[in-house]
DNA sequence: TTGTAGGCGTTATCAA
DNA sequence: TTGATAACGCCTACAA
């Protein structure tokens, strides 16, 4: 049995599966190496073989294999890993689409995993992607653990870019959203209009954006020389429901609000609810009820529409991915280890929706 | 220079890089093979030599090579490849959710492209997913093109689940939301309330779910022996400012509709819009404006605050992506090649939220 | 229990 | 211009 006697017989028995350089080779009479050159672009090879090649590429359905190509000394995988806390939320969902944007255009994949706010399976995803020789990695980093996974050591020297959360002691590229000044400009927007006792509705202030953004709204208080009320400070609220319920119990209070600040779009939504609720049994019941003034962080469907008067930080989350990736290829192909982490903060935009 | 030299020499070449096995091994003072066993669970490996080799691990940071190993024979790579004509869509971006749910429960993981609704880059995403051996792929086929570059032979013997919309003459797995039965009870509903001057906002009818969608506001229409007014269905609005457009022209019209059917979550936000404009604007001149009454295909973000009489036909994007992976997986893993393609239509529920 | 040899698919290097 | 060789990192098969 001759070595192409072998050859051959593999090759037909691939012919439904993958083939390789050799198969198209066969196909075409040439060697491997000329099927190689000629996917690499054909120089010095004549046309009459490329043709060959190109035919025979077609007639088997061959697909260079990346996986084989990626472990040649130089070459590159083509990956970049991806982690994202929750997929399906709109605004990260926005964000992955920046940064599929920039990747593709930089000739990249993504590979994408959900952390679901858990450092154990944000470091799972971490790992993995390592193993497949990501060329770096872009992660919205739990509010759970201590971040020791994201230390350079651990990523086999691949780039790491935080994207909407920094992890204390992780010493990275980083792109936030500037919550601080946000959160900072839409309580001093309440408090100009004369607002002394305002409500904040926000995260528990172990989740990063949460801490920021109750910081601006304190800064705003002190910047006009008053302290936020405690008792008109509610932390914690995940959902409009769990919002609404935290309004309403404000506006039982013998000095209810007459502002309201949510900290994200839930607690605006859920604020608004308790508002209106609170307004239509005011009408059943003949009484006039005052207004409540409201601002939030996020915008939302109908915000423009919402019956109250509402402000609104707003910001484009695609931005935010994009920003990621711009940092991420910088580091990549301009200056491998250019400089030590940068910290951005992109900035926000305060819109009266009335 | 003896072999030793010329490893010694690499892996210290290396230490900052991305160490191998033969790194590893180094390090522990055992052969490659060794090393690659401890790593596999360690059968058959004294447990002191397990332990000097973990350590290795973890002094040189190593992570196995992925792509190496999926180039073994027998092995797969792990990946699914997902193409969605619009990452950033909440709705595609809940699909996806549930198709990386349970592509993790699999121990895969998932590539994802953003294809645009345009034919040759998904046909550019496919081909690149070939290349790095995805096990299989996902795929929103986008509206444009004629499905060629998904056909079997072209994929490399990865099979294909098509997610939310056929294809026509491409005859694999195929998971769909019930449009028509959607469609057809919402209209019903608003039919049966009396209203006979039903508008339609929708797609253009050369995408999937728009021309099915179409049909079962027509189908309803006929249950009740009348047929749909041309006038009043507007097709192609692809966002929620061209929808508001289309909204307030109908209503402009010397026989406005009474009632009002978007056939997607953009189309119904536009709708509520523009009839609360004109609700606004009827206020202020001090005139009572008619109610327009709603019914939309898909929910969205606070179609419950909504300040109109409004129903959705509703459903799980996530249902969609887990089915479609699930299907995906049962070809992987169960029979290879077990019959012939299916055709799965997810049910929809009509929800008034009043 | 441990190690050696070889090959997965590709391409850089060198030889023809 | 073309082809043979070797090596990327890993692991199955076999040998020790």
């Amino acid at each position: 049995m001759t070595p192409e006697d072998i050859a051959d017989g593999r090759a037909s028995a691939r012919r439904s599966a993958n083939p390789t350089v050799h198969d198209v080779a066969l196909e075409a009479g040439v060697s491997p190496m000329t099927v190689s050159r000629v996917l690499s672009g054909g120089k010095n090879v004549r046309a009459e073989l490329q043709d060959k090649v190109w035919r025979a590429v077609e007639t088997l359905g061959y697909h260079r294999n990346e996986n084989a190509r990626s472990l040649r000394p130089g070459h590159r995988s083509g990956l970049v890993g991806v982690t994202i806390t929750n997929i399906a939320n709109p605004y990260y969902a926005e964000m992955l689409r920046g940064v599929e944007e920039i990747a593709s255009a930089n000739g990249r994949r993504i590979l994408v995993g959900n952390s679901n706010e858990d450092a154990d399976l944000e470091r799972q995803l971490v790992a993995d992607f390592i193993g497949r020789r990501v060329e770096g990695l872009i992660v919205v980093p739990s509010s759970t653990g201590d971040g020791a996974h994201l230390q350079g050591e651990r990523l086999g020297g691949a780039p790491l870019v935080l994207a909407s959360r920094a992890v204390a002691g992780v010493d990275v590229d980083t792109v936030l959203i500037d919550d601080v000044a946000g959160a900072r400009a839409a309580t001093a927007r309440l408090l100009a209009e004369g607002h002394r006792r305002i409500a904040f509705l926000g995260n528990r202030s172990s989740v990063f954006t949460g801490r920021r953004r109750l910081d601006g709204f304190t800064l705003a208080h002190h910047d006009v020389g008053i302290e936020p009320l405690p008792d008109l400070v509610r932390l914690g609220q995940q959902d409009v429901g769990a919002a609404e319920h935290a309004m309403a119990e404000l506006l039982d209070l013998p000095h209810p609000p007459t502002a309201v600040f949510g900290a994200n779009n839930r607690n605006t939504v859920g604020a608004i609810r308790a508002i209106v609720a609170r307004r239509r049994s005011a009408d059943a019941a003949g009484v006039t009820s005052a207004e409540i003034r409201v601002a939030g962080f996020d915008s939302f469907d109908f915000a423009d529409i919402a019956p109250v008067r509402l402000s609104v930080v707003d910001h484009d989350a695609g931005d935010l991915g994009r920003r990621a990736a711009d940092m991420l290829f910088e580091r990549l192909d301009d200056a491998p280890a250019a400089g030590s982490a940068r910290l951005v903060e992109l900035p926000v935009t305060l819109r009266d929706l009335f």
